[in-house]
DNA sequence: CGCCGTACGGTTTTT
DNA sequence: CCGTACGGCG
């Protein structure tokens, strides 16, 4: 391989990211800079230039998606040498150095990850084992707590000694119970992927040695986006040589909420003195206004450092914003600018996106899409691996693999319904407790029992439970015990088809939804992507197959050839780009969101998220929002979000639907007239400041009239929160500024 | 034990 | 608006 081709096409800057090969290296770079092909590029030049095996580099990304994307780049410089390159998420990276030595420091081999319904349904159990009142102490509060704890590698009894507050004191009660219970099934979250990882280096000095001499460069993109235990554990593994290459776009930052920690970029200058740091400051994506827009709205952030970033490309087209009367009206208004590009352009559908803040908002967008016959592609959503039958089929394979997983056991023990119900679910948990044996072990004592066949009148009877309930206990055993032996000599394929036939559970789905056919259509997908581990060893196709799915949460890769419009949420739009991306819903509440008002750093990362989203336009960006909006079933007008009025308007079209022509719709025959809510009776307006005698100081997000009163729903500053308000009950006093 | 109805509560972003 | 939790009935 010549260097002229891994070198060629590349600007100076990134020409020196790519030659530095020694030594600690931070790359800072703007959006559309190039900065994953910069890493792709560096490894081919290791690999090509320097003499490296692909084999001794592990590359870090944010997502498998990327992965996916930065092996096709290195694979196309190096060929198929480059598949020994270990590439991945730092928690797929995590989970194959657990799986390989994770026993030194007491991981079974076998573990399994949970997931985030896993979790809760564990903190569920450590709370009642507390006593602690889930109502009071939500377990997803608890949860995301406790998560920030162990991304600063916080242990339960290190995070019991800075506890001050009661509700702290709380989550470091649960947190303890809660990680005992991980390991009793075997099992560890997401954060634990990280920090075990980081635990079995400190504590195995052999260990830690073997990876920093296999892996000769670290190298780690999206790096604004790791939190603390993440770092540290690119540092154990860079210890030796430091031979360490991130790069990071601190304007891109937008998991701080996940614990993502700028600091870490501040810190890489600190922790390696002889970091060179590389600036990439040309960007190939976007047009001059937008990158000019999206410039006039990152600015306004305090907390940023001002950077250089530039383009070759010429003004481009203005920004089109747009303002529609509710998301009805929105949806029509991008199906039809959609429909004006592919038919009268040269755009395909393969070409847009629809960018929005939250989820939901996807719905309005493909009510209409599918009206209009727009082909279109939804990432995310309800993700496949969340499903209820696709769940319920995996929990099946985690117990062939682990019959101790309680989490897996209580999810199928009874679906389809066999007769074992709460109550003789509890008694068997009463009875498993008193013996001080995992539930599924006292299970087989019972079928045991059952297979022997007591005679009747059985003085002493071996377990609590009636003959009935027994009967289903040991038919569910045998079920499994069944499964467990054909896990051993069947393919992957062949063993779902088993479970699928054992349990009946196509006539379960069909007998119990109305939307069972869809349902089993899951099912059958699942069973296509078993079918892709036939070709491993029966053992080895169940464990990888079972990481994967917990790691591997996107599986929409297939249909990305596809030519439709792509459906994202801003968050998982990082990365990507398009040559038109419309961004919806700016609203104040929605982006900025509402969860946002009463914390700076949280705004600023709101503006983060908007900027992203921007900046993954080539050509042509609109940015449109609504003047009203459905939540929840209600209706409220919310003015436009902060970040459109940060536009410099001489780069702006604006076509206004809302002022002039919400009254005509209002007064003509329209669906719109079932609401007759007017927006200028209401007694405030969203974004005023207003104090209530108990709550305090707050900010109204909406005011609406509903028959003779109005609704006011107001973020108040501190513990009370956001409220909703009867106008004629509240006493709220506008603050005037 | 399982099914069905109703009441209620929670609502961001994801590996 | 959605999904779930709970209570009463077969």
């Amino acid at each position: 391989m010549k260097p002229t081709i891994i070198l060629e096409g590349l600007n100076p800057a990134q020409r020196e990211a790519v030659e530095l090969a020694e030594g600690p290296l931070l790359i800072l770079a703007g959006p559309g800079s190039g900065k994953t092909r910069v890493i792709a590029h560096r490894i081919a030049y290791l690999v090509a230039e320097v003499g490296v095996h692909p084999y001794r580099i592990v590359a870090v990304t944010f997502t498998n998606k990327a992965a996916r994307e930065m092996r096709d780049r290195v694979v196309a410089l190096l060929g198929e040498s480059a598949h020994s390159l270990m590439l991945g998420t730092f928690h797929s990276v995590c989970a194959r150095i657990l799986r390989a030595d994770g026993e030194k420091i007491g991981i079974g081999r076998g573990f399994a990850i949970y997931d985030e319904a896993d979790q809760q349904v564990l903190m569920r159990q450590a709370m009642a084992d507390l006593e602690v009142d889930p109502r009071r102490f939500q377990p997803r509060a608890v949860l995301a707590t406790i998560s920030r704890a162990k991304s600063e590698l916080a242990s339960p009894a290190a995070y019991m000694q800075g506890v001050r507050e009661y509700f702290y004191e709380v989550v470091a009660r649960c947190y303890e119970r809660y990680q005992a219970l991980l390991e009793e099934n075997n099992a560890l979250d997401f954060d634990d992927l990280i920090m075990r990882t980081v635990v079995l280096f400190r504590e195995s000095d052999e260990v830690l040695r073997r990876y920093q001499e296999r892996f000769l460069h670290v190298l780690i993109d999206e790096f604004q986006d790791t939190n603390v235990a993440q770092y540290v554990l690119a540092r154990q593994l860079a210890g030796g040589h430091g031979n360490i290459c991130v790069v990071g776009d601190p304007d891109q930052s937008i998991y701080a909420w996940r614990s993502a920690d700028l600091r870490n970029i501040l810190n890489f200058e600190r922790d390696y003195p002889n970091a060179r740091v590389v600036y990439l400051s040309q960007s190939y994506r976007s047009t001059r206004n937008i990158l000019d827009s999206a410039h006039a709205v990152i600015s306004v952030n305090r907390q940023r450092k001002e950077k250089e970033l530039w383009t070759e490309k010429g003004a481009g087209l203005p920004i089109a914003v747009y303002e529609a009367y509710d998301e009805a009206e929105e949806a029509d208004f991008v199906a039809a600018e959609v429909q004006t590009l592919v038919t009268s352009g040269d755009r395909r559908h393969g070409d847009i996106a629809v960018m929005y803040r939250t989820n939901a908002q996807s719905r309005a967008l493909e009510e209409t899409l599918l009206r209009e016959a727009i082909p279109y592609r939804l990432v995310g959503g309800t993700r496949f691996y969340e499903r209820r039958e696709v769940k319920d089929i995996i929990a099946y394979l985690r117990l062939v693999h682990n019959p101790y997983d309680r989490v897996s056991l209580g999810r199928v023990i009874n679906v389809p319904a066999r007769g074992i119900g709460q109550k003789t679910l509890a008694e068997l948990d009463g009875w498993a407790a008193s013996l001080e044996v995992p539930l599924y072990l006292a299970m087989q004592r019972v079928a045991e029992a059952v297979s022997r066949e007591a005679p009747a009148g059985d003085e002493a009877a071996p377990h609590p439970l009636a003959p009935r309930s027994a009967k289903a206990v040991a038919s569910f055993v045998a079920l499994l015990e069944g499964l467990r032996e054909e896990a051993g000599r069947l393919s992957l394929s062949s063993l779902v088809t088993s479970a699928l036939e054992r349990t009946a559970y196509r006539q379960y789905l069909l007998g119990q939804f109305d939307d069972g056919e869809e349902r089993w259509e899951n099912v059958q997908e699942l069973l296509t992507v078993a079918s892709e581990y036939d070709g491993l060893a029966p053992e080895a196709a169940l464990l990888s197959f079972l990481e994967d799915v917990a790691l591997v949460t996107d599986i929409d890769e297939y249909d990305e050839r596809a030519d439709a419009v792509t459906l994202i949420t801003l968050h998982q739009a990082k990365g990507l780009e398009f040559s038109v991306v419309f961004i919806v819903g700016l609203e104040e509440g929605l982006l900025p969101h509402i969860r946002s008002y009463d914390d700076p750093a949280q705004m600023e990362e709101e503006r983060r998220l908007c900027y992203v989203g921007m900046t993954r336009a080539k050509e042509r960006l609109y940015m449109v929002r609504a003047f009203r909006r459905h939540l929840m079933g209600m209706s409220a007008a919310n003015p436009a979000s902060r970040f459109l009025k940060d536009l410099p308007s001489e780069l702006v079209t604006r076509r206004e639907a809302v002022q002039e022509e919400v009254e005509a719709v209002l007064r003509g025959p329209s669906r719109l007239r079932k609401e007759p809510a007017v927006p200028s009776e209401a007694a405030f307006a969203a974004g005023e400041r207003v104090r209530h005698p108990r709550f305090g100081e707050g900010i109204v997000v909406s005011c609406t009239v509903t028959g003779s009163d109005q609704e006011v729903v107001v973020a108040f500053q501190g513990e009370a929160g956001i409220k909703k308000l009867l106008l004629s009950f509240a006493p709220l006093e506008r603050i005037h500024i």
